[in-house]
This record gives structure tokens, C-alpha cells and sequence, in this order.
DNA sequence: TGGGAAGTTGACGGCGTGTCACCAATCTGT
DNA sequence: ACAGATTGGTGACACGCCGTCAACTTCCCA
């Protein structure tokens, strides 16, 4: 297991706005997130231990409480981490929509790509003795549930949606969203695109319009 | 924290398998999963340990060891009983329909209620900092799963369904049934009929023949 | 340059883990 | 009905992880 280390600064003399103390401090939480993202990827989440995290790290462990309670609180900010990057695409992709397919497909087709890009985190979750699933949800992930929730009551006051029920109608795009994003994950031609029609598809039409294949066999089968 | 113990046998002579070893064997296993049950709904899956369990027992931690590996073994053996107890429900709602309405409507209206009456997993499972959620997918639940897929693929062989991807559209069913079933547990007036409802709309019709409500405000909605 | 503040270190007491030698209860064959 | 064999319960033990804290090092500022 290989030690993180932040690269050299470049020294640039410049453009700093911290002091020393300011900069190692958020060296050292960075390389602990960094150290935690790979031991929980090889070890999955719930068979590490701080100690693995912290030997993962040239620190000691009484440093890991200065910046985190638990490995709970590494897991959530790993979480907040990745929902902060991916939240911005999202609410841009919403936002240029002036149609409800638009609107659908937009959301589908960023996450569906944003989890085979940077999907890391669906490997990692799942490692747990191969059955375990997690899911954590974090203030910046459920800020992103209400900002897709938003979105969707605002569409409904533009008249673009018909009057649902916003709270289901974001529970049942997520719950798409996670649960066929991992199916998508495991077939050997994982494709973005065409999860994204499907999803985007039923909730468009429903079953009646999904999309037609050759027979009941998708393109290849995961698990 | 109470004891947990199984009620003395009622002396019935007939009738009788087993001897008193096997039985003892059997009670043992049950009274760990119970008290299991009751710890994890206690504390959270991630803050009880095994200790605490077998203190909720009269016996002693080593007689642990001779029924599960493990406290992810405990909980996986309580996924599957719950699993063991739904899936013929699902599997025989299913297998009166007729109609794809019926197949749908059976498959969620037959989830969300056994999500509100024994839906002790439901609180359990998430007690965790009131952010962590975990699923396991042992191998009775994804029995489960590939029993829906399997009633899909007769479905579509029969004709009832289109040529769709059964796989993708398994995994959006479970992912709506297990997103939906959260909020609606949350909600003041559970209503596992109205949640059966828009969840079978949803799939049936699509997003424009959703049902409509008052405004763009839950509680709950009509038909 | 010196004194105080901030942060790091690793050893420590407490606890959970999984094991194992020992023992009690049950079973089996006569 | 009895004794030896077998099964399984018991709790103490060695080990490792947890979270803390007094001592120490580094940085900041006057």
C-alpha cells in the first residue's frame, strides 16, 4: 500500500492568500481523503479501520482527529466531495432544458457519464464482501435531491410538467438513477448513452414507448 | 436491554423431528437473530458490535461464533428471513395479473404495504448518524430481484409487455420501489395505496399520465 | 529574535474481536 | 439404564483498534 503524498508545491511566490499553518492544514485533510478513497476502494468500507487509513499516510494517528471524527465522517466528506462536483453539471444540464425530454434526459445522460468517468465511489461503495451496498446521504447529497426537486417545482409552475408530486417524482428518478447506473457499471459494454434513453424513456412514455430490442436479451447481461 | 429469550416449549410429546440438540440449535440461532433485530434498531447497524448483541442474549459470546462469522452474517440472515417472507407475496401478486397493470400494480402495492407493516427494517437499517443507508443484497433478496426479471421476460415472451431491456427495467422498479417506500414512511399519513399508484402510473403511462394533486405539494395523492 | 499559539506525535487505558481448552449436556449402543 | 462418545456452550485470553492527551515541534507575530 503506497503512501499519499500531495506533490511538491511549485513554489509560487505569488497569488497566496494562507499562511503556512493554513496550507499544511489543508495538505494534510486532503491526504487523508486521498489515502481513504484507495484503502476503502481495496478493503471496502466496512473492513477498514482508521489505523489502515492513517498507515495509508506518512501522519500519526492522533492527527486523523484533528480533521475527522470517524471514518463515517472521511466516508461523508469523500461524498460531499464527489456530489459538489457533479452537482453544478447537473443543475447547468436542467437548466438549458426547454422541454421535459430535455429536462429528463439532460439529468440522466450527466449521471450516467459522470459514473463511468469518475465513478470510482461505485466500485469503492460496494466492495463490502461483495453484497454490501452504502449509500450516505450528506448534506451536499441531499442538497443535490432538492435541487432536482426544485427544479422539477419550478418546471411544474412553468407548465412544463403536469402538476405530480415532486417529492415521488425526484425519489423515482434517483432511485432509476443509482439502481441502473450500477447495472450499467457491470455489463462488459457499459454505455452511457443507452442507459440514459432507456431511463429518459420510461419516464417520458412509460413501458409503452421504451425503446425496442431485437428480443428480451439486452446487450449483454452483468451479473 | 432486555434479555431475549424463546417462550418454554409447551411440553408437546407428538409431532416432535428433532432431537433436543438440533432443537437447541435452532432456538439459539433464532434468539440471536431476534435480539439482533431489536440491537440494530437500537443503536444502528454501524454502532453495534457483536458484544452487544450477545449481551442481549443469556448466552455466552463464544456461542456467537458457532452460528454466524460475524455481525454482516447476522444481518445478512435478517435480509434474507425478510426476503424469504415477501417474495412469494410478489411472486403470487404477479402471477394473478393479466394485464400490465395489474403486473405493476400488484408488484408495488404488495411492496409498499409489506413496507408499512413490517417495515421494522426500514427504521432499522438507516439508524445510522440519520445518514448512512446500507442495503445488502444477500442471496435470497437478489433471488428476488431475478424473480422479477424472470416475470418480466414471461411477460414480454407472452406478450403482455413490449420487447424491452428486462434487466434495466427490473433495476428502475427496484430502484423506485426501495426510494419511494423511504419518503413514504417518512410522510405523517403513510399511504401505501397512493404510493402504489403513482409508481404504477409512472411506469404504466409515463410522467404525462401521472396523477395529478392539488399543487406541486405532496401529502398525498388522489388517484 | 523570543514568546505564545497552533498543530503533531505516539504511547496509553479501555474495549471489542475471534479463539480455544475445558466442561456440561445430549446421544448412542448395549 | 448406563457409560462412553460426541456435540456444543463457556468465558478467559492475546491481540488490535479506538480516542485521548501530555509533551514536543513548528509557525506566527510583535
Amino acid at each position: 500500500m503506497e503512501q499519499i503524498e500531495t506533490a511538491p508545491p511549485p513554489s509560487r511566490p505569488a497569488a497566496k492568500a494562507t499562511g503556512k499553518r493554513e496550507q499544511t492544514k489543508q495538505q494534510n485533510r486532503q491526504i487523508i481523503l486521498d489515502a481513504a478513497r484507495i484503502v476503502f476502494a481495496e478493503h471496502g468500507y466496512g473492513a477498514t479501520t482508521v489505523r489502515d487509513i492513517i498507515r495509508a499516510t506518512p501522519l500519526a494517528s492522533g492527527t486523523f482527529y484533528n480533521y475527522f471524527q470517524s471514518k463515517e465522517e472521511v466516508y461523508q466528506a469523500m461524498q460531499d466531495e464527489t456530489a459538489l462536483v457533479i452537482r453544478p453539471k447537473l443543475r447547468e444540464a436542467r437548466e438549458k432544458a426547454t422541454t421535459v425530454e430535455e429536462f429528463i434526459s439532460a439529468t440522466f445522460q450527466t449521471f450516467f457519464e459522470f459514473v463511468l468517468r469518475d465513478g470510482v465511489d461505485v466500485r469503492a461503495l460496494r466492495h463490502n464482501a461483495d453484497t454490501m451496498r452504502m449509500r450516505m446521504d450528506t448534506p451536499e447529497v441531499i442538497a443535490g435531491f432538492d435541487e432536482l426537486r426544485e427544479d422539477i417545482e419550478k418546471a411544474i409552475a412553468r407548465g412544463l410538467f403536469p402538476p405530480v408530486d415532486a417529492d415521488y417524482l425526484m425519489a423515482s428518478i434517483v432511485g432509476v438513477a443509482f439502481e441502473i447506473s450500477e447495472r450499467m457499471a457491470r455489463r462488459a459494454e457499459a454505455d452511457a448513452k443507452a442507459a440514459a434513453d432507456f431511463a429518459t424513456a420510461l419516464f417520458l412514455g412509460g413501458i409503452r414507448s421504451l425503446p425496442h430490442i431485437a428480443n428480451g436479451n439486452p446487450a449483454d447481461s452483468g451479473a
